[in-house]
DNA sequence: CAGTGGATGTTGATTTTTCACCGCTCCATG
DNA sequence: CATGGAGCGGTGAAAAATCAACATCCACTG
């Protein structure tokens, strides 16, 4: 499957961020559109090159990622852990709960402790 | 600053997990190297756009990300965060730890437990 | 001193990407 | 039953990216 173009890929991270997007909510999204039809050339790319795919709803088509978004997720994830942490999963935690805009709540904080303890629990 | 193209992006990913690096090595590390001369194009570009500095170390130059760490490794989760997390932290802590060539040992649960316990006293 | 190999930069051509123009259909409204 | 707007796709040309051939420099060696 050929990598994507810079183009592209800022479509796909629109996809992905809402799930599944008509062809004027990804312009909408974008900060430096380019015309409506520029939009929809990529998105038949796309479409084409097996990244997305497309549903006839209402009167419009509607956009979705062809890869599971569990599976989007991971992959989006391992690449980072990889690239920009050495794979140290300490690392990456550490640096996502101090993200300011995260800011995590007292129950938050309980959920993710339950998550690590039952991870460490059968991870072994 | 102008965004990345597809080769850009992928050295600079090189780049930022090794932290610097010559041409030779970002070579070596390329799934579908192409000649030398044109990773050193691409090195070029990065530089003159301002995402990689170049230090003369010994016989080589040296690449390394203009961006300290720091703030790349929290841009990029940051992203991450957003486009595949819906921005929840619990979400993508669990994806993390959930990651199987990330297996994390009894010593980095606690170090991971003590600092989501010390992140919200300090009323985060 | 000539020759060799490693590292770099430059140039120009090819390929890919990006984009707007144009034409089509569907539908609501006058 | 026209008219106009919204949504869609094709096409081709402009712009950008990609790349390899080539040139230069320098250290080392015979």
């Amino acid at each position: 499957m050929p990598p994507l173009s810079r183009r592209e890929r800022q479509v796909m991270d629109i996809v992905h961020e809402l799930g599944g997007a008509t062809a004027l909510q990804i312009r909408e999204r974008m900060s430096d559109p380019p015309t409506d039809s520029a939009v929809r050339s990529v998105l038949r790319i796309l479409v084409r090159k097996g990244h997305l795919s497309k549903k006839y709803d209402g009167p419009r088509y509607v956009y979705s990622p062809r890869v599971p978004a569990r599976a989007a997720r991971r992959s989006a994830m391992r690449h980072v852990l990889k690239t920009f942490f050495g794979g140290s999963v300490e690392g990456a935690v550490a640096t996502l709960i101090a993200l300011e805009d995260g800011a995590l709540d007292a129950d938050e904080r309980e959920r993710i402790m339950a998550m690590i303890e039952k991870a460490s629990e059968e991870g072994r």
